[in-house]
DNA sequence: CTGAAAGCGCTTACAG
DNA sequence: CTGAAAGCGCTTACAG
């Protein structure tokens, strides 16, 4: 009886059509130990004659590597989102490495079953766009997988993280309306005690502080990141007996939620009531008056995510846990 | 001498722990075959106790399944992509399906790149969000990958794709501004035999010509989908002896665009020019005046691509190929 | 410079 | 209902 013909294009097909051995094959392939030249052509010839590529699964089961990172994403039509994967895409590809996609679709619900997912597949690295889950970096990083967190208030975890400096942030926008000569500045900030939102009112905070005025709670209300939150949140505000003449928003949506507020309530945007934003999504160019705002650099976190998480997999017991810190920039436009 | 204890916890492990054989374990995992109830008992208490979870390599490597499908974008930091991967997550996450994203940068010429990456890597289906790459479509399908393309002008090709009626698209936008009574309708269109460009400017002519007028070539500009092709177009056309009154264009920036550019020349929306655009982006609803738009449902195409690719995945070889078209909507709002 | 063979961690005919 | 063994397609010590 003869052996019944191979029907898959693999390594021992290669080694029979060039008359070598696996080995030989492999090695041309890897690279990891001399072949003479002219094995080395022959074998070249073939596999693109065949059109052979090798096997992915065996290889990843061999080096125990699926050349794969997961992003974790909270909400992936928010556009700070895919401008991160852009990031994380171009830095990590250099190491040959592959994006997969989670979108927790606007809800932290999913993350663990996302994080289960990306233990099973066993990727070589996580970066977690998704705040208030320290259980599920943790749980991550005892499954021996590389992680970077994005976002702020992380620095007591043992942990990668990359942020804007949220504080800094709440800080340069409130100062920007005092420079422009605002006083009474009011602010429209995110669910207490959620991050990025807790650092950017304490930088409003110190902001006020510093130009000498007490900050006053009548004018510092909270929405939820929405567009009809910064609305709400504005009527709140200037339906008080002496109502602001500037508003800082923790974000562009509830920004724009405030000038909708304002410009129904007759109010003339800047002249009336300076609004800044924070985050400088299309649309902050896109409204009448274009609105001011601070550029959180998307693609720049994702980026330096990619580059941590390589480091992080190159060396996962580095014992020193990196904090990088982007810069954001004010975008002056015509709202404040 | 003994053995070297075994360090990875892998099904001997399990079985060892369980006192049964690895192929015990297996069939517990997979259900392929009936197991006593305590053998099945004693089995997953193991499993329990170890945290196992499957070697995902080995198992593809048997099955020769990744359990993965590739999403090709054409540019993710245009809103229509990630609403699109949304929708397809959400459609193959129940067949175990998790999405790779690869991001063309605005440029499709990575695809090429990543159409090589994803036979390498076995994905098991493809999504193609990228016009103009037939030849690529061809060579995943040769590949033995389920492909599904995303897109207009696909029809003569033997391939599965979703798209929206760019035709009557077209059509829908300009029988809108006839009915509200403007004539004179110009149209900014996109680069000239690009999809979707092309059908939705012969919506346009259709439309044109339902209304017993004949299409001017002098009110068809074409411009590049961006905000300031769109600027500049809607210049040129007023730019003309007799201007016209309201304007089509073929996607929302372009009409944002041209929206900066009527009222930078004093005109006024839609009094004076009217003009509707299609896509529907956030930023529609928040230029003032609110942008009257053609909604393309992008979660609902990526839903139906990943609905398409799994039937595909499930039947490799139907002969027969099937094409989704989705429902776009007019949403009325206030540039007409 | 090259090869035979063991091993990565699973699945699945085959046998009982 | 259960197990021993071959096999998936690679890589890599070991040997020459």
């Amino acid at each position: 009886m003869e052996n019944t013909p191979r029907v898959t294009l693999n390594i021992q097909a290669v080694a029979e059509a060039a008359g070598v051995s696996k080995t030989t094959v492999s090695h041309v392939l890897s690279g990891n130990r001399p072949v003479s030249a002219a094995t080395r052509r022959k074998v070249e010839r073939v596999m693109d004659d065949l059109d052979y590529r090798p096997n992915f699964f065996a290889q990843a089961l061999n080096s125990n590597k699926s050349q794969t990172v997961a992003l974790i994403a909270q909400d992936i039509t928010n556009p700070f989102y895919p401008a991160l994967a852009r990031g994380l895409q171009s830095s990590v590809a250099e190491a040959n490495q592959v994006v997969m996609l989670f979108d927790a679709g606007a809800g932290a619900s999913l993350t663990s079953a996302f994080v289960d997912e990306a233990i099973q597949r066993r990727v070589d690295g996580v970066v977690v766009a998704v705040s208030n889950v320290e259980d599920e970096l943790l749980r991550l990083q005892r499954a021996g997988i590389a992680v970077v967190a994005v976002g702020s208030g992380l620095s007591g975890l043992p942990i990668d993280w990359v942020s804007a400096d949220d504080e800094l942030i709440g800080t340069d926008a409130t100062r920007h309306l005092f420079e422009r000569g605002y006083r009474r500045i009011a602010t429209i900030s995110g669910p207490p005690a959620s991050e990025p939102g807790g650092g950017r009112l304490a930088g409003y905070v110190k902001a006020v502080n510093a130009f000498g005025e007490t900050p006053d709670p009548a004018l510092c209300e909270v929405a939820d990141w929405t567009r009809e939150g910064g609305e709400a949140a504005l009527y709140r505000l200037l339906d008080q007996d002496d109502p602001p003449r500037a508003v800082f928003c923790a974000n562009d949506l509830m920004a724009i939620g405030a000038m909708d507020a304002a410009l129904e309530s007759g109010l003339r945007v800047p002249q009336d009531l300076a609004i800044v934003g924070v985050d400088d999504i299309d649309a902050a160019g896109l409204v009448r008056p274009a609105l001011s705002t601070i550029r959180v650099p998307a693609e720049e976190i994702g980026r330096a995510a990619g580059e941590l998480l390589l480091h992080r997999i190159a060396d996962g017991s580095a014992r020193s846990h990196r904090h990088v810190l982007v810069q954001h920039k004010l975008i002056a436009r015509h709202s404040a």
